[in-house]
DNA sequence: TATTTTCGCTTGATTAATCAAGTGATACTT
DNA sequence: AAGTATCACTTGATTAATCAAGCGAAAATA
């Protein structure tokens, strides 16, 4: 049996670094009081405010439930409110929430951004920014084999 | 403030294609009764056998605590032994172990490359596998920014 | 030889995600 | 207008991961 092919390599190494830079990120973002997850929630909020928490949890990848435990916990930090319109919530930062958004933003852009800069040049970085986008595009498409 | 940076972009989008792909595979590997997770301990531990837990801990970036509870599922389902050896567990595959991984170990490598294969060339994979094991690599001597 | 330290692993408490059933308001349908 | 379906969201049950405290055997130290 074939123990690996450059695909299942590629994989691992892409997994692998997820899950590692992801745990660091977490670890980074004690400082603000957030999780990798609850930031990224942030951002998307500050970005396509006001949206429906269905759209949200599309946008992060997360199911339904998630979101709304999720956003249920950044309510009660006071960092969003969600108000009944007509038959949908619409989500929006507070005060607070620009706030610490505006804090931290620069701060993680900067960690995510210097896990590539570090190592890659200008080009290599567009080269994998390409790749990574086609291979995730793709992936969105993608259905399950059959059995 | 600027929105994101080229490598900003990047994260993002490794991130939700690691999450993505990874419930895909959750999803694929169902049919064998197996997680994601599962199967690439299986897997390390075939190629590795045999080794300690916290040999495997790391090898699939997992806690201590995680591995042990992930190996205790594993050994009740008789996938798994551990046996005290001195005073380590040595971990190995079971004749049943051995037969789940034969029989998904093809297909799951199959699911993984053609992430890749379906939208990349060959010197496209080449690329992004070296590029993203310079990223990872790096990622793990990186040290958490000062406050 | 007695005592302390270290090592490899386990386990209780906590956190967070999924799934699937439930809820309540709105929109169709006859 | 009454009844049914749909939509957006919530919630109980389950699963799995983390952290940190605990444990027992072996090693080091006094």
């Amino acid at each position: 049996m074939r123990n690996n092919t450059r695909g299942s390599l590629i994989w691992l190494r892409l997994l692998r670094f997820s899950n590692h830079s992801n745990q660091f990120s977490n670890e980074f973002l004690k400082r603000f009081d957030l999780t990798t997850a609850q930031f990224d929630v942030l951002i998307q909020i500050k970005v396509y405010q006001p949206l429906t928490q269905m759209e949200l949890a599309e946008k992060v990848t997360v199911t339904q439930g998630g979101i709304s435990r999720m956003l249920a916990r950044l309510e009660k930090e006071k960092y969003i409110v969600r108000k009944q319109d007509w038959k949908t919530k619409t989500i929006r930062l507070t005060e607070k929430g620009e706030a610490i958004v505006e804090k931290a933003m620069p701060a993680q852009l900067a960690l995510q951004s210097s896990f590539f800069e570090d190592v890659l040049n200008e080009e290599e970085m567009k080269t994998l920014y390409s790749l990574i986008t086609r291979v995730h595009k793709h992936s969105l498409i993608k259905e399950i084999p059959p059995e």
